[in-house]
DNA sequence: CAGGATCCGATTAGATACTG
DNA sequence: CAGTATCTAATCGGATCCTG
């Protein structure tokens, strides 16, 4: 956390904001995670050591508080913290805006499903548990099935089969269905194109794509 | 400029800005610089070397644009950079609220008089030209004085006498003039402290503070 | 689950010298 | 003025192992 030596606010800012990982520890705060493994799930590329430290400069500089309690730390954006949010959008909105391109790595299927699991609609789900098989045809062999237990109460996220019935099952190439999550690509064009495939009940089918908000940045305009 | 492995926007876009001194290099284009050494001028602790790589990281991204003239080459944002002056914006609002302790180091003289330099309220100044004297007894020696020369036309900064007449000579120590300039402590409280010392004709000196605008977030409310 | 301590390797920033 | 090339030194992040 090396000093930029100058008293302009947007030095001191970044400073502190500038570091590896920060902002997406920050992200994710914003997002609501409070736990220290909840955290973790959204920058799961990230050591645990580092978030550890990362943890604790925010917590120096009051951007976030940490209260024991018994089922284990919790740690919440301070007043200073929650105005971060501005900064966070104003930078992903740019991001989803400017920066179109994404490499290979940058499809990372367990943060795709972590993103789609806390996007859930659970005022569109059926009544009952449901349970969505994804299937990223193009993703290494051991990223490349996932299972969503949506349920109005919880979202559960499995990576091997949980050997419930399946619902709907949906196949896409991640090349494809990222696109749509960041709302490069819209949903029924990928349908159309035959590259995103729903199978399953027919009314469940039509009703999936209500189950998800998208992802957070995937409504902005862009130019 | 290692990559995140997530296609989540904010993370794309954190990986080109959040790498060292590159927001306070935009914060540089965003205030209007186009040259090179003027760029540098407002990062002057940082290498020549690595302002270059970074102008090039900016243009590799279709941030900023480089054109030759006949007087050297020329930076200017692209419409994707000129977005980004509400991360800018957005990352010095929270700074100047939220982050209010600051170093010895980071009042550094040579930024806050090119600071001053730029914020000069020209419509204000006299019809003749004018001296402005700045001593900062805090400061180490070689950075103690300053002169502002003033015009409608154009701000010189001199860093050694220019053998011309002083109109007015403000005396403040770094401790007092930076949060003046930060908005941080109104200006008529400096003076009538006493540690903010304004020495010339009366109408002048009772002109000085309409000369500059202060720093860019001097207006932001505090919380 | 939630970390702290340590060590090592990769990055990367800075200094220096050089170019047109 | 406006950079580039190269080398070195310091920093920082990750992996590993450990704790309660």
């Amino acid at each position: 956390m090396s000093s930029y030596g100058q008293l302009c606010p947007v030095a001191k800012a970044a400073e502190l904001l500038d570091q590896r990982w920060m902002l997406l520890v920050v992200r994710e705060l914003v997002a609501g995670s409070t736990r220290f493994n909840e955290i973790h799930r959204g920058v799961p590329q990230m050591s645990r050591t580092l978030l550890s430290r990362r943890l604790s400069q925010l917590r120096q500089h009051d951007v976030v508080s940490r209260q024991e309690t018994p089922d284990g730390p919790v740690y919440q954006l301070t007043d200073a913290g929650e105005e971060l949010r501005p900064v966070v959008e104003a930078l992903g909105t740019w991001g989803v805006r400017w920066l179109r391109s994404l490499a290979e790595e940058d499809r990372d299927p367990a943060f795709l499903v972590w993103d789609m699991s806390r996007n859930v609609n659970t005022d569109a789900l059926p009544d009952h548990k449901t349970v969505l098989a994804l299937t990223f045809p193009d993703a290494t062999v051991s990223l490349r099935h996932w299972w969503l237990i949506l349920s109005r109460a919880e979202v559960d996220i499995c990576d091997e089969d949980p050997g419930l019935d399946t619902d709907v099952h949906l196949t896409a190439p991640l090349r494809v269905f990222v696109p749509v999550w960041r709302g490069d690509l819209p949903w029924h064009e990928a349908v159309v194109g035959g590259e995103l495939e729903l199978q399953g009940a027919g009314p469940l089918v039509r009703a999936v794509p209500r189950w998800f908000r998208l992802g957070h940045f995937a409504a902005i305009p862009r130019p």
